[in-house]
DNA sequence: TGTTACTATATCAATATTGATATACCGTTT
DNA sequence: AAACGGTATATCAATATTGATATAGTAACA
């Protein structure tokens, strides 16, 4: 949806979509990612819009290059996007909706070490950026885009990275509080692992009041 | 990619493709979401894999309903992907995308006025999620789906979008300060509106330094 | 010199996704 | 009864995306 105007900005200076690939994995993961077979065909179809050009140079190891460049219509297009306001696509998690159908499997137990798998991922994740942005800060230069023109820009899309990410790790173990004390519940208040306290349907105490009201992690912290 | 087991998680109860459509948008939103194009075909894949079973019915108002229904398979295949580990995708924020680039528009106060969009459309979506929240706080049944087995579950899929996007509008405070620093410098520091203060590219102190260090939100709050 | 391996480059088939459009039935208005 | 509008239901064409595979050069190695 977006790709074809990534594409633009970061091709800013040129480059070919193999060059582009390793932007997408080393630099811009923590917002967009983008596989060989969407990137070559999108600058085909870029191209064919006037809005790249491109020359084939020699290589010095491998194949031909094919190096794409803006044009004026693909900067004035570029612009148009910048211009248009915040684009919010809406946002997938396939881990929560793992989450969401998670009591099919009728054991807490399983619900903790998926969260805890879940963690832990996170975590690698969150370390990986942090240490991007200790590095900027330090000026330890092994993240030299951030160095340039447009550095504050890109500072800002990393401290989301951050702050996000964050968040998921203080909900891990908010989340990881709440199953254990549901696990340390007497076994025979409800009917199986799963059951609730036996109030039946009545909505006066849901199942998120063991959860919320004394969890690790007050969402008046982070929310508003 | 994982919408063929959320489909079968949501068909553990039998229903029409648009009722289907209509729990993506009223009640799943917060993580995953999908258009009738997508919905159908896809029931027809897991329809044609023995997945899912269907029969039609006479409908009180419009046509004729296709309703769904879980097969021994379907619900076999649902059981393998939930014990299968966290579902861990790239995610996706077209709007970081934008701002990663915006330094090409050459002005802060663009980039000020879309953060200051981008907070007011992440500050609608936080109160949403917050006003289901309360809803099943208060017990005022607006939000039935949270009162039944797996309420739990479900209810932590709600408290991680609530995290999550109140991440995201500290994190809008936290650059729209930044921004306002950036604006009170002397107007001839720099080159430009863009330019940074004159130190070159000398790593001693980078774009973040006037960003990060003394931000509103310093991360140390939501991260770690 | 043939083999393996590795980087750089690109394409393809299958699937996912979006946005627009089509079709069926009902209730209300003209 | 003809037209309009709304809800319920579904399909289609265009585009996006994934994962696997192909192709070219270079380098090391057996």
């Amino acid at each position: 949806m977006s790709l074809q105007q990534i594409l633009l900005g970061l091709l800013r200076e040129p480059g070919t979509g193999y060059d582009l690939k390793s932007v997408f994995d080393e630099r811009i993961s923590h917002f967009w990612s983008a596989e060989f077979g969407q990137i070559y065909p999108t600058l085909n179809r870029l191209e064919e819009r006037g809005l790249l050009e491109s020359r084939v140079e020699p290589s010095e190891k491998g194949p031909n290059r094919r190096v794409y460049s803006l044009t004026r219509d693909g900067r004035k297009e570029l612009l148009r996007w910048l211009g248009s306001g915040p684009a919010m696509g809406a946002e997938r998690f396939a881990y929560l909706a793992q989450l969401y159908f998670m009591d099919a499997l009728g054991d807490v137990h399983e619900t903790r070490a998926f969260m805890t798998a879940l963690k832990q991922r996170l975590t690698e994740w969150l370390g990986r950026l942090q240490a991007i942005e200790a590095a900027v800060a330090t000026g330890h230069g092994a993240a030299p885009e951030y160095y340039s023109d447009g550095g504050f820009h890109r500072f800002a899309t990393l401290r989301m990275g951050i702050l996000s990410v964050g968040s998921k790790v203080a909900w891990c173990d908010e989340t990881l509080a709440a199953i254990d004390r549901r696990i340390a519940l007497p076994a025979g208040v409800g009917a199986a692992t799963e059951r609730r306290s036996g109030r039946g349907a009545g909505p006066s105490a849901p199942d998120g009041s063991d959860h919320e009201p004394c969890s690790a992690t007050p969402h008046g912290e982070v929310a508003s």
